[in-house]
DNA sequence: AGCGGGATTTTCT
DNA sequence: GAAAATCCCGCTT
């Protein structure tokens, strides 16, 4: 039994999230395996302003509108990867963004594809992507398979984890839809 | 430590 | 035509 059971995925992204915290990412490129584990998240759903589900479905955005456990991947500022697990029911339009992870194994070969040491490595949303080798290619894959799994980690106590404001966007600014392992020095801003 | 510009795609006005 | 779920570099305090 190594894959995780995927079902918890399936309800809305605001409780998602935080779930989401402590799991571990795995990818495999090559034959070299590399875990990561999610240290920090935000939610976006169908009916918020700064989503890019707000406005419907459209290309660029159909995998969030997809079945739950599927990789949102979007391409950014004309330079960057940024990678979503998709949630709620589908056609539901929502997604947590990944905004950072903690390497844990394999971190040369993270350092292949991203030169940086240290927390510089991946504690963004683009910066993981790219230490992780995630492209538009894989948009729309199921996290239950190969090459990028998602797998169970330690539990994360819920006195461990902030809640606060999301960083980088103009509308819906006060909700408290950003949720990190306090402390943890992955993370992008405390 | 903090501000500002550049890279350059998808989407909406 | 402009803004965007970002990051990096160079310049100024």
């Amino acid at each position: 039994m190594n894959a995780i059971n995927l079902d918890f995925l399936n309800d809305s992204a605001e409780k998602v999230a935080p779930r989401l915290l402590g799991c571990i990412l795995e990818r495999v490129v090559d034959g070299q395996v590399m875990q990561a584990k999610i240290v920090e998240v935000e939610a976006y759903d169908q009916h918020d302003a700064a989503s890019h589900s707000y406005r419907g479905s459209t290309p660029r955005n159909a995998t969030m509108f997809g079945p739950a456990g599927h990789l949102y991947v979007y391409f950014t500022y004309g330079m960057h990867y940024c990678c979503n697990v998709v949630t709620g029911p589908e056609n539901d339009g929502a997604a947590v963004l990944i905004r950072a992870v903690e390497p844990l194994t394999g971190t040369d070969t993270l350092q292949v594809y991203r030169q940086a040491a240290g927390p510089n490595l991946t504690n963004g949303p683009a910066k993981l992507c790219q230490a992780l080798s995630i492209t538009m290619d894989l948009n729309g894959h199921s996290l239950l398979d190969a090459p990028l799994r998602l797998l169970p980690g330690e539990p994360v106590s819920t006195k461990d984890i902030t809640a606060t404001t999301r960083i980088g966007i103009s509308k819906q600014k006060d909700a408290l839809l950003r949720f990190y392992i306090t402390g943890n020095p992955y993370v992008s801003r405390q």
